[in-house]
DNA sequence: GTGAAAGCGCTAACAC
DNA sequence: GTGTTAGCGCTTTCAC
């Protein structure tokens, strides 16, 4: 039996048991002064129609939602995936339900998705990724509901985030720690400009305290592009440098360097340090076992997710807030002090 | 400026254009027969007022939604991220926004976010995993709203998937050509049953073919469990069955598998081969190079929004279809020739 | 070609 | 304690 019934309404638990709409309404919002008895045959009409109060019928009439609108760059992405499961959790902790719109990089699928989360009324729009074109982004949010920015930045939201600079002192301290002196910092462009230019000061600050060169490569690629032949042959340059352990600003950018490091035959950690930046599930498998900057997903949600509900609500007002997360050095088996 | 300002209505259109409500509304619906003159100054007024017409109001009139409900067991598994995301992009395409509800396999959690779908009056509900309590989930969905079973299945839905059977058949003739013998079949708890059941039963048909006894062995732990030493333990009592290959139900316990080798000293794929199930992406690291049946996600996505859509559109009716895709074997570097 | 009016399912005053 | 009523923003006949 796959053919669909109409769902019941309000008036069809009331007529069933003999009340008016409003004790009926009065009932399924838990207000005081029914009386029991009422009570009992309202739960046991609601119990035999099967009925679910109508969301959008109770939305429309408080003019507000419980939608959270996410927008995800790409969910394919183990980091972003992650986070996404995070915020769905914090998001249904709080009664929300999050409504996800996947937009692949795509300016077209960034703005249509957007003004569809607004024509839902979502009640605030979460960033997990940085919009693609972000003045269209904030010329349909901005003023209408509230948005912050996790895991990257803007100026007219709330922005919450790892310490990407101390995180990456503490992935370059490690590295001088154990001995390195020629460190490079590796720009991978999928990570967000300002998260990659608070990394980057933080890995200049280390060297400089350490008075070491400070070096910064970019993949000569665009995000998701595939070309290893010129990867390999960017990366063998770099290796020629004598640079002997590098700080990536992604765990993917690390792992994808580790492939090619396989490749030219060098070998991790021995002639080769890398730390990446996230702590994504596949950096703690056993044959990458990348050291990393751990970011602390599950909380970042929760912030963010804290933040986007107090706004809702009105008990956060005022401009901006930018609330920044303790990171954490996770050391596995990419990096070891430099040979000889 | 963080303030929330109030949305504007179709009647601030009208009275903005000068026109009526309904006038409005047929602009916005794009129906013929309202004067070009009219049209442009309704849209004129659309564009001044940052006009974005309230999906609640309409889908509560049109007594239909266009929001896709998504039960996920785990969007942080890499499998179940993809698919989400894939299903997003079908949803999307198709009209239809997807909102998820991850159930990280817990009752409460899964029951209380499909009523809460229902409530938002889901056009349906795509099921990526199997609910923990089918039952429940049944007496809440069936007869209401077109379920789909995207990669598990259930009889009172629409089933779409691999074909578990051949592609196990594949899996495991693959082992039996390049040589081996002593092939044992994984059983990895978090497969769902019958996809499980269906992967056993290709297995045992192509070892019976060759004239081979199956072997099947279950992971000693409840899903998500960790403990490595048990693991290992068991691995290597199994191993010491002079098994040469294993076939794993999915990627995900035969990268454990792989990991258990490695501490082992059980090099693979010299001692061992490896075939995994699914092709997640951490497959096709190099460092890890699963052999696996590749599931074709986008397809499967795609098969699934589209049957959904159908019974919505009252274009499909009657009994559960049963819709079933071809997998393809990925041969990667987990597998080789036995020994000697 | 355009407008008036009914009503989708619900909440929230306000009567009784 | 319970019922009546007026909308929420929109679509959709049906007049004009």
């Amino acid at each position: 039996m796959t053919a669909v019934a109409k769902h019941a309404t309000i008036f069809d638990v009331a007529r069933e048991a003999g009340v008016s709409k409003s004790t009926v309404s009065n009932v399924i919002r838990g207000v005081g002064g029914v009386a029991p008895e009422t009570r009992l045959r309202v739960q046991e009409a609601i119990e035999q129609l099967g009925y679910r109060p109508n969301v959008l019928a109770r939305q429309l009439v408080q003019q507000r939602t419980t939608t959270l609108g996410v927008v995800v760059g790409d969910l394919g992405n183990p980091f972003y995936a992650e986070m996404a499961k995070q915020v769905e959790r914090a998001a249904t902790g709080r009664g929300y339900r999050a409504m996800f719109c996947n937009t692949q990089g795509d300016e077209e699928a960034e703005s249509s998705g957007l003004e569809s989360l607004m024509e839902y009324r979502a009640a605030g729009i979460l960033f997990l990724s940085h919009p693609t074109d972000l003045g269209r982004a904030r010329s349909v949010v901005e003023g209408r509901v509230p948005a912050v920015f996790l895991t990257c930045a803007a100026d007219w939201g709330d922005v919450v985030s790892g310490d990407d600079e101390a995180g990456a002192e503490l992935a370059t301290q490690h590295l001088v720690d154990i001995g390195h002196r020629r460190i490079a910092y590796f720009a991978d462009p999928i990570v967000e400009d300002a998260a990659d230019r608070d990394r980057q000061t933080g890995y200049r600050r280390v060297m400089q305290r350490a008075k070491l060169e400070a070096t910064v490569f970019h993949w000569d690629r665009r995000p998701g592009e595939l070309d290893r032949d010129a990867r390999d042959k960017q990366v063998d340059g770099i290796l020629r440098n004598r640079i002997t352990a590098v700080f990536s600003s992604n765990d993917y950018g690390a792992i994808e360097l580790l492939e090619c490091a396989d490749r030219l035959g060098v070998r991790v950690p021995e002639e080769l340090s890398i730390v990446g930046f996230d702590d994504v599930v596949m950096a703690g498998l056993a044959r990458i076992s990348l050291t990393t900057i751990r970011q602390p997903k599950p909380e970042l949600a929760n912030v963010a997710v804290e933040i986007i509900a107090a706004r809702v609500r009105g008990e956060l007002e005022g401009p901006p807030q930018r609330k920044t997360l303790d990171l954490e050095l996770v050391v596995r088996g990419s990096t070891a002090p430099p040979a000889g």
